[in-house]
DNA sequence: TTATTAGTATGTACTCATTACAATAATATA
DNA sequence: TATATTATTGTAATGAGTACATACTAATAA
């Protein structure tokens, strides 16, 4: 199964009308670790898709938040990053930079304490600091 | 000593002249479990503040998060929320009523792998749901 | 005390991410 | 085909946050 192939059946397998612009959205979210915000995707796909609009990537990504395919992350900035790799892993944002890195994190091991009655759908591990690459400079 | 001393000498011990905008905010930040946004800060203490300005607060909170007296986090909606609880906890918010929850949370136990290199200056644990309150209706 | 200065607070205008909405285009169904 | 449904677009509005110039306050010096 190629890359369109596998967005699509990911896509219909949440009732969701695989159309090019949604197709396109999150295959490129599916292949970068960039954790791109509505900006940026808009940007990188414009080239490909020149009447898209960004009305468009904003309904697309709330579409794949809400249907399970892509997660929703406020950096420093308080503007929205995406990312279509839904387990369970770290984030770690250099506060210079800017950059979102990925890193592993064992969930099972942490211990929540106050939470018996919550109902948790949704875990997040964020870290804040400075990057290799700003820290060598 | 009492709150406003308590306030007073926290401010003190970063350099940070205790004018009375600052100590009120400071104050109500230590007391408060809300994890209140600078609206709601600024809604709370314009009573006893009447001349108090929203750019004030904003630049108040921006100056405790700087100096260490608290700390600020993003909620669903993207707007910044200030907790004066430094300590290491968890967050949780509902995602029907928006409230944030504390929760205890040993940090020391997590395994992380990948970021050898990188300097962390912050360690957030943030977990979305339903709470008990929105859970029971 | 008054004058000078630095630090603090205020109001306003602006930026910009996000949302709302109405109009248009595309697709599915009959 | 015609008709209904869904998707996309452009634009206007919202609202958090920032920038900045002005006004105010408090500390220090003369
Ligand atoms: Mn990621
Ligand atoms: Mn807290
Ligand atoms: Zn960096
Ligand atoms: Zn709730």
């Amino acid at each position: 199964m190629n890359k369109v192939e596998s967005a699509i059946s990911l896509l219909r397998s949440k009732s969701i009308r695989p159309s090019i612009a949604r197709i396109k959205i999150l295959e490129y979210l599916s292949h970068t670790t960039e954790h791109p915000t509505v900006e940026m995707i808009h940007t990188s796909l414009l080239p490909a898709i020149p009447t898209l609009s960004k009305a468009t990537v904003y309904k697309t990504v709330g579409l794949l938040v809400e249907a399970g395919l892509a997660r929703l992350l406020y950096g420093e900035d308080c503007e929205a990053h995406y990312d279509a790799d839904i387990s369970d892993h770290g984030h770690f944002q250099c506060t210079r930079c800017g950059k979102i890195y990925d890193f592993a994190v064992n969930l099972a091991l942490l211990e929540t304490e106050g939470l018996e009655r919550f109902a948790v759908t949704e875990r997040n591990v964020f870290f804040r600091g400075a990057c290799p690459r700003c820290l060598s400079e």
